[in-house]
DNA sequence: TCTGGGGTCCTAGGGCGA
DNA sequence: TCTGTCGCCCTAGGACCC
């Protein structure tokens, strides 16, 4: 199935941040070095981030950081929240540095990008490898690993052996010949391949598939007709046949803006709040993509971890009249959206919005019956302007002026590259 | 007591017009 | 005018990614 003559023409390099949020903070605070670090998701509930050394303790990805606390101590894990401000900041300088090897880039992740390598046949690619992955580990810090293969899925496959023997690959391997292709997918558990989540996991397992080997092997039609195209292309595109493609930059599709809140909320006036918010802030980034959104959808859910409390998860969609990006239109529809699913006596832990069904903010339908205030577009216009110079200065009157609410953020670094307060003082 | 956020894509099922 | 079929669109929900 799988054919050579691919090889002529283009490959795919994976080149993957190891342990990016973990990294980011080492790059500025190199007492980080060698000690076991996590980092926190927001609210500081999750351990969305760890380092080798926190690994190696067994902590897993995703856990509450309560269960894990006694643990944390007795090994003294330098615990920190997410700075997201840091982290964003490094993702773009390392991508300018991928920027310079081909102009054929997607930005996958904030810390990882799919490089397409065309022309290459001439070239050493694992000697390629080295010098992508040199030149950002000197420029900013960051240690990356390199994966390079005829497909995308494969290129991640190379990336993962790359990241498992750092001392045999130097952190950079190629797949290169059908034998490393078959080597490769049998090395590859099927929970790991890219693509493969846990419950499509279980039923391959269930179907007998032990690894990615396995799971290529399985008739096109059963993987089709049983799992979905998804899964289909996937295969192709394992055996070696490029069948996912490099993504350009697009315009988002949808918008979303949603917060678990630090303590449950039983009232509907301080839900309507954080909505409000919400709105503001899903239209500051409706605008600054140019778009106009045609719908909203508002999200309320209790804790579902909380078995032993009354439950209750709504969404609701709402069909604008007219395409909008007026954080005051949207904040109206949302509460009003709220208002309907609103249940006393429950209590809340979490609530967003989300903007879909987005179009050009130069080329959208108009509507006949109904249109926007034209004093709209200019007034947010002006706020965002205001926002921008004094960081957040203007708000809508439902939302809180004295922002009394605050997300917990115990560990938080300084954002050493995005603020000149916290620049580095060299003495 | 304390359990993240922001995306994409696909499928199924219903409405609806040709 | 009524009915069946087809295909498109919309929507909700699921699964996946980092």
């Amino acid at each position: 199935m799988f054919c050579f003559k691919h090889y002529i023409y283009f490959m795919f390099a994976l080149v993957d941040c190891n342990n990016f949020y973990a990294s980011c903070e080492r790059v500025f605070n190199p007492s980080l070095q060698h000690k076991p670090i996590v980092i926190l998701s927001n609210n500081d509930g999750c351990i969305i981030s760890r380092s080798d050394e926190a690994k190696e303790l067994g902590i897993p990805m995703g856990a509450p950081i309560f269960k894990y606390r006694k643990l944390l101590n007795t090994h003294n894990v330098q615990i920190l929240s997410s700075n997201y401000s840091l982290y964003g900041d490094m993702s773009s300088r390392v991508m300018s540095i991928l920027k310079q090897f081909t102009p054929d880039i997607q930005v996958y992740s904030i810390d990882e990008s799919f490089l397409k390598l065309d022309g290459f046949e001439n070239y050493d690619l694992t000697n390629y490898g080295v010098i992508i992955k040199d030149r950002i580990l000197k420029w900013t810090g960051i240690p990356t690993c390199v994966g390079i293969a005829p497909t995308k899925a494969l290129s991640k496959v190379a990336n993962k052996i790359a990241r498992k023997y750092p001392v045999e690959t130097n952190g950079v391997y190629v797949i290169d010949s059908e034998i490393k292709i078959t080597n490769a997918l049998k090395w590859t558990k099927i929970k790991d391949i890219w693509g493969i989540g846990s419950k499509l996991s279980n039923r391959l397992s269930m179907k007998g598939c032990k690894n990615a080997y396995d799971f290529t092997q399985l008739p096109e039609s059963w993987v089709k007709s049983n799992m979905s195209v998804v899964e289909s292309r996937l295969q192709r595109d394992l055996l070696g046949i490029p069948t996912l493609n490099l993504e350009v930059q697009k315009s988002k599709k949808s918008i979303a803006t949603t917060r678990t809140f630090e303590k449950p909320l039983f009232d509907i006036e301080s839900i309507k709040e954080r909505i409000s918010t919400f709105s503001f802030v899903s239209g500051e980034k409706l605008r600054r993509q140019k778009s106009h959104c045609h719908m909203i959808i508002i999200l309320l859910r209790s804790n579902s971890f909380r078995e032993d409390l009354k439950q209750h998860y709504a969404t609701k969609a709402i069909s604008l009249p007219y395409p909008t990006n007026s954080s005051l239109v949207l904040s109206n529809y949302a509460i009003k959206a709220i208002e309907s699913v609103f249940k006393k006596g429950i209590a809340y832990k979490k609530a967003g919005i989300i903007l879909t069904g987005l179009v050009p903010s130069n080329n959208y339908q108009l509507n006949i019956f109904d249109w926007e205030n034209s004093n709209h577009q200019p007034l947010m216009n002006a706020i965002d302007k205001i926002n921008y110079k004094f960081s957040n200065k203007i708000k809508l009157a439902n939302q809180d002026l004295k922002k009394t609410w605050k997300m917990k953020q115990d560990y938080l670094s300084p954002n050493y590259t995005t603020n000149l307060q916290d620049i580095i003082k060299v003495k």
